[in-house]
DNA sequence: TGTACATCAGTGAACGCGCGTTCACTGATGTAC
DNA sequence: TGTACATCAGTGAACGCGCGTTCACTGATGTAC
């Protein structure tokens, strides 16, 4: 996209100041005018990086989730086990959502915003391989059979189900939801659903 | 709010039209406008009504809302077991999910939507009103032991995480989710993750 | 190395569209005596 | 039962704000010979 130095900067500076503005005001409060505003970014340079408003929430959606299908692959890999990745996998995901508050929370909100539905092809070619790793070690050890015979979209929803939800809970604030009693018992919890 | 019949009707036709608008045009085409175009009612009579679009908005969340409850309620006070409870609550709400799919929809959606901001006091209550039977019933079986011992909001999140999930994706028809599939495994999934 | 040119990056005033909202009004229904 | 009045319900043209977007421009960086 950035074919000069100053140029990945001027995005990264968007990328960030747009985050910040989306976690201080929330949906309504997340327009171009407040995110040119915030990075010190002129309007129109945001347009030339970015073509249009939709497409630096896309990049930013990309980004975040980027963050958090690293940190999740980083923790599945390093494990050898259905059991031990799994809860690795669990306690990544509940970690990135405490460690980086304001991605986690965009990412949930953005699930149906409508400024993805446009870049729809770019964002789900970027899930998909980013998917690929964590799919790939997963589906390896249900044919070893360390995991019930169940479909793999069940096994998906069990996983990512409970602990979106958590997320999920604790990004609202009203649920009273505690991040490290849900790490203590999450895990288990899920692989208890999937064990044989 | 409507102390008259016809406003009681006219009540209906407004949050009816609005439910199909928002699922033909999503969140984008979800309008005023829209909504007056779609319900043959003039734009004032939904001010009179309502007072103003977010307040329609909140309206039909508690309306759809109150559907999901009460199919679940139904289908776990009828049960006797922790098992049989679980079981039929997940079902109930997958059930819900494809029989009422503008209303599951528009209920996933809002979850981050704004409009529900300034109506939050409300919405909470309605949604204490008709959790209380569900978390009574609950309680009174993780007291008597018929659940593992950990944290109701584990609990919790353990059956309506992977529901909410499955809905969510099928909802999405990006994931090629099976409904069927899943309301046959996901609640003896959800089950084995909670027996003592 | 220096010069000329092309492309990339950045600027900000101005625009137009469509959104939610207002308001002065008419008509329908309920109520009091 | 009939009349007068109050309140509820419904109407739609008009408004103003704020949003995303455009555009003609200047400046910086890279490239070719």
């Amino acid at each position: 996209m950035s074919k000069q130095q100053r140029g990945a900067a001027t995005v990264d500076q968007l990328l960030t100041a747009a985050l910040r503005v989306y976690a201080e005001s929330g949906q309504q409060g997340f327009t171009v005018q407040a995110v040119t505003a915030a990075s010190g970014v002129s309007l129109g340079s945001l347009y030339h990086h970015f073509g249009s408003f939709d497409g630096l929430a896309a990049a930013l959606y990309i980004r975040c989730m980027g963050g958090l299908f690293d940190a999740m692959t980083e923790a599945v890999t390093r494990c050898r086990t259905a059991r031990t990745g799994v809860r690795a996998l669990v306690k990544a995901y509940l970690e990135f959502t405490r460690d980086h508050r304001d991605a986690a929370l965009f990412l949930h909100a953005s699930a149906y915003s409508g400024y993805l539905a446009g870049h729809a092809t770019e964002i789900s070619t970027a899930k998909e391989a980013q998917l690929g790793p964590l799919m790939a070690w997963m589906g390896a050890r249900m044919t070893k059979g360390e995991i019930r015979p169940i479909p793999a979209a069940v096994v998906e929803v069990m996983v990512m189900g409970p602990t979106a939800e958590t997320a999920k809970r604790w990004l609202a604030s009203t649920y009273e939801m505690d991040l490290d009693q849900a790490v203590k018992h999450l895990p288990e919890a899920i692989w208890r659903s999937l064990q044989p």
